[in-house]
DNA sequence: ATATTATTATACCAGTTGGTATTTAACTCT
DNA sequence: AGAGTTAAATACCAACTGGTATAATAATAT
């Protein structure tokens, strides 16, 4: 049937590329020409491939959500360790983003969820969801380990699983601000002290 | 030997204004014609009186200083009561704000130090500068306590220090992005926690 | 070869950005 | 009533914003 000029860029690198400078810089203040100029994609082939401005957002962030945040998620889940390596796993993940001197830092969900209020509307809404699933992981894992005697019973779950979500949070912030990794790794030492963790 | 036509408005309620838009904005998609239209003051009249955006932005972050964060601070440092009520009442000045459904929330600092991989760099080293000056503030309160008996004496002061003013990052980002009260509220019951307490 | 298809590159659109020059209005002092 | 001083209002600047129309290019199918 077809043809067709061939793409000069494989559109995933040019998606990965997009949520990194995204995850960098933030949705209101990365510009199109930068995306184009980031990518080596003209601005008219990204709105032919992705959409305008707000949906090539959105799959920018749908792309860490299955690259990044739902890998943490099934390890949070899935893996046989106990709550407090695994948690302590999770968010060394985040702080050794730190250390990506021009990379991203931090979680990009949370970076995200800081431009809320200046956001359109659906996307502001979508960072909610996406981060609201992470809560309820936490939430899940938290009841694991209360039936596994690994936290006191009596433990609150929707108030840990919240709290554990905010230190995603601030680690977030403390990372992109230029915090240093020591003082982020007592800082998760000190965040993990907080849970009600059964003596083995 | 002067007179000139006289201040249409006074400067200390523009201030006041161009301050709570940025806190609620943010320093790179807050534009000076949103300020000129929320001060009712014309935009040469705003260069005129405070110099450029940067500067201007600098100015309201060091109002926000006076007025709110040195406040807690020194309810912080001067309260007599013990350190869990103080530092409860010091998270609950921010999550109060999440009730004012169009006005500010949370804490001015922490919403600057988000923008830290956007902004000029002076005003990036302003915000993190205003920042550690919490971080200080909280050791010192930390000392004072350890003294006191009321925290643990092998308590580690520069980690906890830290971890409050995370905390303090947590609460903003949660509150600005609409989690509600009660949700901030067992947040906070939760961050005292990993305080280690010594019991009366 | 030619028509078709799809992607590229260039140039462009109206609207907005940070910032300013210019004119006009409102006050005080002599 | 001026003269001097200060602020206000309007209009403007080049650069950039999100987004698009147009034309050139490179492949395939007949």
């Amino acid at each position: 049937m077809a043809g067709g000029r061939p793409r000069k860029s494989d559109l995933n690198d040019v998606l990965d590329t997009v949520m990194k400078t995204f995850w960098i810089r933030g949705f209101e203040v990365t510009s199109m020409n930068q995306l184009s100029d980031a990518t080596g994609m003209a601005k008219p082939g990204l709105y032919k491939a992705f959409g305008d401005k707000q949906a090539l957002y959105a799959k920018a962030l749908k792309l860490y959500l299955t690259k990044f945040a739902e890998p943490m998620i099934d390890d949070l889940l899935n893996s046989p360790d106990s709550l407090e390596p695994v948690l302590r796993r999770n968010f060394e993940r985040l702080t050794s983003t730190a250390l990506n001197k021009a990379g991203p830092k931090g979680c990009f969900i949370a970076c995200s969820l800081n431009e809320y209020p200046n956001m359109p509307t659906d996307l502001a809404e979508l960072t909610k969801s996406y981060n609201e699933q992470r809560i309820a992981a936490y939430a899940q894992r938290i009841r694991t380990a209360i039936k596994q005697g690994e936290l006191s019973a009596d433990a609150n779950v929707k108030a840990l699983s919240i709290y554990l979500t905010g230190q995603v949070l601030a680690i977030t912030v403390m990372a992109r601000s230029g915090t240093d990794k020591p003082s982020l790794d007592r800082f998760i030492d000190m965040a993990i002290q907080a849970l009600p963790l059964v003596e083995a």
